[in-house]
DNA sequence: TCAGATTTGTTCGTATGTATT
DNA sequence: CAATACATACGAACAAATCTG
């Protein structure tokens, strides 16, 4: 079985894009909270199996789509509510 | 000369491993002796010439083979004789 | 007590090379 | 060819534990 939990590989759906669907939901669901971290990207690595670039590239949708900031030597964190 | 004693990034082996076998080679020739610290991650990175992540990757292949244990704000030693 | 240096731990930033699709 | 994905490697910043004086 395909990895167990996470991503599907050969799906025609890039795996970063998945990857970033996921945390989306997190965060639209409030599982992350405003102001809190989501995963690092070693920790997005572990969970769903997938490469660091894989990784950075899922949290940089989410950034360019205003969803999380990033800090470097920090992590990357919800965007706080205005 | 190229880069002087040290390990060969040219080469097909990746540095981390280079620089693990050479610190490998120290601890089962009795250079390193049990209980005794291994060279800290700045001094491989100058021994060597290599940057900090590729010697923590090093000392990380020895502590896997259970040759060194690490204590964070102490160092790594040669794992005691039992 | 404490301030600074040392050392490992964790995180993001960037670049290169290879393989696959 | 371009996009995706992985592995490797260097750099930089922040954090925590330890040691030293």
């Amino acid at each position: 079985m395909p990895g167990g939990r996470g991503v599907d590989p050969q799906s025609a759906t890039p795996v970063y894009l998945q990857v970033a669907a996921r945390i989306r939901e997190r965060i639209v669901s409030g599982d992350l909270q405003p102001d809190r971290p989501i995963p690092s990207e070693s920790a997005i690595e572990q969970e769903f199996e997938v490469a660091r670039g894989t990784a950075r590239k899922a949290i940089a949708v989410l950034r360019e789509e205003g969803l999380v900031i990033t800090v470097k030597g920090r992590g990357s964190y919800v965007t706080p509510a205005l």
